[in-house]
DNA sequence: CGCCGAGTTGAACTGAATCAAGAAACGTGG
DNA sequence: CCACGTTTCTTGATTCAGTTCAACTCGGCG
């Protein structure tokens, strides 16, 4: 059916990276994962859609963004190894806010939410893997929180130039800039050498 | 030896409003709660400490807060219902960035990690229950940072009066200030209706 | 009564936004 | 492989929301 292989080792990855499954909870994993590969610029999720599905970055990046009165802000990066998705409408069933885009090329491990709660009501060891992934999820949006409010843009910059050094070569500075909540032209000083104090 | 009947409430209202426990679960999670009455002020975490405690408030309100350069910034509120503990102590065993205060007398289940590991691992159903909790809280966050980034002071103020219209009867300003990102002086400015334009 | 913490008000200052041009890089078709 | 249009980024001038600093008011409470 598909690249069976690169799909266990996907589920590998995650097992690594969060939590491990048992065998029999990962072999079911593999029976509902699909692998997706996808062009960059590929809108996963649009806004007001219904989006049940949560995608693992294999290789390439994705951002989630939304429109603020007609103003495009970048809310999440998702590079390899790390999760996306529309979180309002995956976790609430709601419309999505979001939507979601791919800014390379990218492999993708998808999941639909049915799977995920038919696993998770099955195997414990599944239901704490997800515990403990939207744990990490949480501690990175509590200190994203503490990053944006209070600081300067220029140390915000500084900030997640130190998680993600190799973020502007591969992502847009307008993404960056309403990732920070800064403006584009902003950003531009910022980055010139000539405007530090 | 404690308020058994008040731990069990709690215990219920924890049930209801995240996700329900069995019986055997609930009864092994009683075992292992404390129920707190203490007084406005006191400090149930200080910067630098290790706390492996997560507190569930049954009555009364608390914040975590943490000093920036000096400068005392809220960052959570925890009113009745809801959870509060350091998170990046009691999540990753690091030292403690936060202060943990009470703002009211207020009446609080404690339990500790090693506990919720304990019940974790044992009960498939509190597995879920620490899920449920964490996702709800990431959501929390998530929204958070979309209201924090972009939003004029005015309309940050006005959305977390939306959420707890009675926080002003509750909290210093100085805290809900320090919440919103903004100076004691510029909610002040706000609440004065001779101000709006 | 007088002090103290909490909140208000005023005036000057500032970091970042906005508005407006232009330069550089990028890709696509001739 | 070059020309052209589009997107991405830079630079400059001006404006503005919110900060800072400082003084003042108010309401408890010892």
């Amino acid at each position: 059916m598909q690249a069976l292989p690169e799909i266990e080792a996907a589920i590998q990855l995650i097992g690594d990276q969060y939590s491990p499954l048992s065998p029999h909870c990962a072999a079911d994993l593999k029976q509902c994962a699909r692998l997706l590969h996808l062009d960059k610029g590929t809108l996963l999720v649009r806004e007001g859609q219904l989006s049940n599905k949560t995608y693992f970055v294999v290789t390439g990046c994705a951002r989630a963004f939304y429109l603020k009165s007609g103003k495009d802000i970048t809310d999440w990066f998702a590079f390899e190894h790390a999760f996306v998705s529309a979180i309002h409408s995956f976790f609430l069933n709601a419309p999505s806010q979001h939507f979601i885009e791919l800014l390379e090329p990218a492999r993708l491990l998808e999941i639909s939410r049915e799977s995920i709660a038919r696993l998770s009501d099955k195997h414990h060891d599944f239901e704490r893997l997800g515990r403990i992934i939207v744990t990490k999820t949480m501690l990175q949006l509590q200190q994203r929180i503490v990053s944006i409010q209070f600081e300067p843009a220029q140390q915000k910059y500084d900030n997640l130039l130190a998680i993600r050094p190799d973020i502007t070569q591969r992502v847009p500075l307008t993404h960056i800039a309403s990732y920070l909540g800064i403006t584009l032209e902003t950003l531009s000083r910022i980055r010139n050498p000539k405007n530090r104090i």
